[in-house]
DNA sequence: GTCGGTATCTGAACAATGCTCAGATTATTG
DNA sequence: CAATAATCTGAGCATTGTTCAGATACCGAC
């Protein structure tokens, strides 16, 4: 499901695809105040339906914005999925800015999206992910751009096996610290400089 | 200032100590039930006092939550300090093993206080680290440790000026996953492993 | 078409929450 | 001992999440 704003001018007395609209408006609140700060009541108002409609679609606050996390997390993969396309070719130049592009968009759309962000990696979306943690696409970006640094011989062989788990996380532990002040934003380039150093390996 | 339940008897009107009570009482509660469904009302009432003798100690809400995070922050770099110590001399085994206790006693506080560690890494207490940001004691601890594992040849001398940002973004970002419920907690042997084999360097 | 069921929306209401403020109570200082 | 400051109470306000009975509109069966 995509969220687009089709269908915004209201009929009547019933309003089309009220669903869309609250989490469209949700969003926006999220991303503007927050997700501690955005009240049931401020969605309906602003999509101009009384509050008590919202529960004929979601059964709780929860779980309106469990599902806003579900498709923020989507849009992410999208994001970064466009960022890494502007880099195409086999070359090795080409395929080491696709990795860094991978890198890179992540922890530009946790800047950019900070809100949201920390909604879909906070507690509110825990277990959600669960079911699509295989299968979900950030992770295929992940381990494609990988297995395209091994066969350019970019990543080491004894490294590879633990290669994404150690691109995942430092990258998503940073993006973290970043937004928390506790690094500044210049480290993402040092980062990614020694995660290239290291998944190559030093002799 | 550390939280010691002392004066927990109350003598009379004045209570003694409600700024030490209110933080202890509040660590319990956001401990159990996490810092989003934690009511200022039920600090008060638990800790025998009216809902606005609160204020008079803590200007809001997000105010005593901040100054949680604080504590916790700094309960959380006894904890390492703690678990690192049981591994002294200066060995190559046990400087492994304070290396592997520094990155390993980090997860398991998180999880063993995920509401906890919630709190403090995030936005309620997002530049409040900021002053203590290169003085602060875990950072130090990780410091010492890369040293040490540095003089003993275990960290490649290209990789040391990056080693503390690799160790900590990653080890950060798998606690968050793991809290997440997006890796088991299987990777954090996987990731240790995979972080002294790159430190060092392979050939 | 129209009739009945179903999905959707409203309005009023309830309990709980964060926070304020005037006033009561205690501590502290001169 | 008096006066000033610090601390606590109680009542109260606006807002919140959520429920529920009833109003309104859509939709398939006759």
């Amino acid at each position: 499901m995509s969220l687009t704003a089709e269908r915004a001018e209201r009929p009547g007395y019933h309003h089309g695809d009220l669903q869309s609209a609250l989490l469209i408006e949700a969003k926006r609140l999220v991303a503007i105040n927050g997700a501690d700060h955005v009240s049931m009541r401020e969605v309906a108002s602003n999509v101009g339906v009384s509050p008590s409609a919202v529960y004929h679609h979601f059964p709780d606050k929860d779980s309106l914005l469990g599902e806003l996390g579900k498709l923020v997390f989507d849009e992410m993969a999208t994001f970064q999925e466009a960022e890494m396309a502007k880099f195409s070719g086999k070359s090795l130049s080409q395929a080491r800015k696709r990795f860094r592009a991978c890198g890179y968009s992540y922890v530009e759309f946790a800047r950019n999206n900070a809100n949201l962000f920390r909604l879909c990696f906070g507690p509110l979306c825990v277990g959600d992910h669960e079911s699509e943690k295989n299968d979900n696409r950030a992770w295929k970006l992940l381990v494609t751009t990988l297995d395209e640094m091994t066969a350019l011989g970019q990543v080491h062989p004894k490294i590879r096996p633990m290669a994404e788990i150690l691109a995942w996380t430092s990258i998503h532990g940073m993006s973290m610290l970043i937004l928390d002040g506790l690094l500044p934003v210049e480290v993402v380039d040092v980062l990614l400089d020694s995660l290239e150093l290291t998944l190559k390996g030093v002799k």
